[in-house]
RNA sequence: GUGGCCGUAGCUCAGUCUGGUAGAGCACCUGGUUGUGGUCCAGGAUGUCGCGGGUUCAAGUCCCGUCGGUCACC
């Protein structure tokens, strides 16, 4: 009986739908989970997300080994209760960290400068896993090595190597059984490396598979092709999550092309910058435009953000920054993906995504509002 | 009343000594941010240089006058 297991309930194409169970309940997929870097996604709080119908957030390691320290949440009765979150989690393992922190990459692991107090600090495949068991999430990730792109061959093949190598590690070190501890795929963007990383990772038989590396700064064409070279590796009942992914166009792409499970800072980020998703395209609330009008940031949309406050109101709290706009514009940006996902599913299962995906590029366009 | 200082973008002020394309920060108007540092970056619009006269090829800058503000002293 393994911890996290997923069972594809209908599909359409390559685009499929499923349940993913964890210790800590079921997610259809497929799912947007939002990113709580600390315990808590910014601005919103654990009742708010449950408004959402966010299904599964998303902690990090690097993040909160360093403060509180995970030896304070295992005391404390582990991540779930410390932050109110009954339902599933997944901790990053910090390999983002590895490629946004520039740190000393050498075969034990890796070494940060302490972005809290400058103290030198390291994480190895072992210490990542220990680390992670003590935070007590449901999913769990591999240490792995995210190359920023574009990078050399020789480098995106050898660190895709040593994510390999780590991955074996990390198995070797998991000791909690009601974990699932998912394999990440690496490559860059040259298919060739994705399908050996995919390959050589699958038969590791992990739960699950993180696709890492990409959304970061490659075009969508190239994110693309290297998701549909490491899916034809993967086995088809086991989750598929993208990570890093967020533009809603990416999503559709990667729904499109069997994928399941999405992390992203984007909806928050631009939440706190004035920038909200919408389903007739983005819209940067601080504009002038909107300076009298009184309707939702989005017609389509039913979170309490659209149902209660007007553009003009959200872009003069966005304009003094008040505390308030950022929970609002959070709210918003986080229930259009979530949504988007949960409409995605429901085209799968009625057979029609081409046309849902045709749909929703159209209304996207800029002008189409 | 006398003396000093000040008056330049919406705001706070550089630039005046030593004349040579009207500037900065903030604010304003746009764009960017993908496994999170509420940041940051990039671009844009903005002028009766208090007013009037003079000197000069050329004046925000030098000279004279004047108005307004402010401080000190009577």
């Amino acid at each position: 009986m393994t911890a996290i297991t997923w069972q594809q309930t209908s599909a359409d194409g390559a685009a499929r739908r499923g349940w993913l169970d964890t210790p800590h309940g079921r997610v259809e997929t497929p799912v947007f989970m939002p990113v709580g870097t600390r315990g808590a996604v910014k601005a919103v709080d654990s009742d708010d997300l449950k408004a959402i119908d966010t299904g599964i957030v998303l902690a990090n390691t690097y993040h909160l080994m360093l403060r509180p320290g995970s030896e304070s949440i295992e005391k404390l009765g582990g991540l779930h209760s410390f932050m109110n979150w009954d339902r599933p989690i997944l901790t990053d393992s910090g390999g983002f960290q590895v490629f946004s922190l520039d740190p000393l990459i050498e075969e034990e692991g890796v070494s940060f400068r302490s972005t809290v107090d400058g103290d030198p600090v390291k994480l190895t495949p072992e210490s990542a896993v220990r680390i992670q068991e003590g935070l007590g999430a449901d999913i769990i990730m591999v240490l792995d090595v995210c190359v920023g792109l574009p990078a050399p061959p020789t480098v995106v093949k050898a660190e895709m190597e040593r994510t390999l190598r780590w991955a074996e590690r990390c198995i070797n070190a998991q000791q909690r059984s009601d974990q699932g501890l998912f394999g990440i795929i690496q490559g860059g963007v040259d298919p060739d490396l994705r399908v050996l990383s995919a390959r050589e990772t699958a038969q590791m038989d992990f739960p699950g598979f993180g696709i890492g590396g990409l959304s970061v700064g490659e075009s969508g064409t190239d994110r693309n092709r290297a998701i549909e070279a490491a899916t034809s590796e993967l086995p088809v009942d086991r989750p598929r999550y993208v990570m890093g992914l967020g533009d809603p166009e990416g999503l559709v792409d990667a729904v499109a092309r069997g994928m399941d499970m999405f992390d992203c800072v984007l909806p928050t980020r631009h939440a706190r910058h004035g920038k909200v998703m919408t389903a007739s395209g983005d819209l940067n609330i601080r504009n002038q435009e909107y300076e009298l009008d009184t309707g939702p940031l989005d017609e389509s949309c039913q979170c309490l953000t659209c149902r209660h406050y007007t553009r003009a109101y959200l872009r003069h709290l966005f304009r003094m920054k008040e505390i308030t706009a950022m929970r609002l514009l959070s709210i918003h940006n986080l229930s259009y993906l979530t949504d988007l996902m949960r409409d995605a599913r429901v085209a799968i299962t009625e057979g029609n995504f081409a046309t849902f995906n045709a749909d929703f590029r159209e209304t996207r366009r800029p002008g189409s509002a």
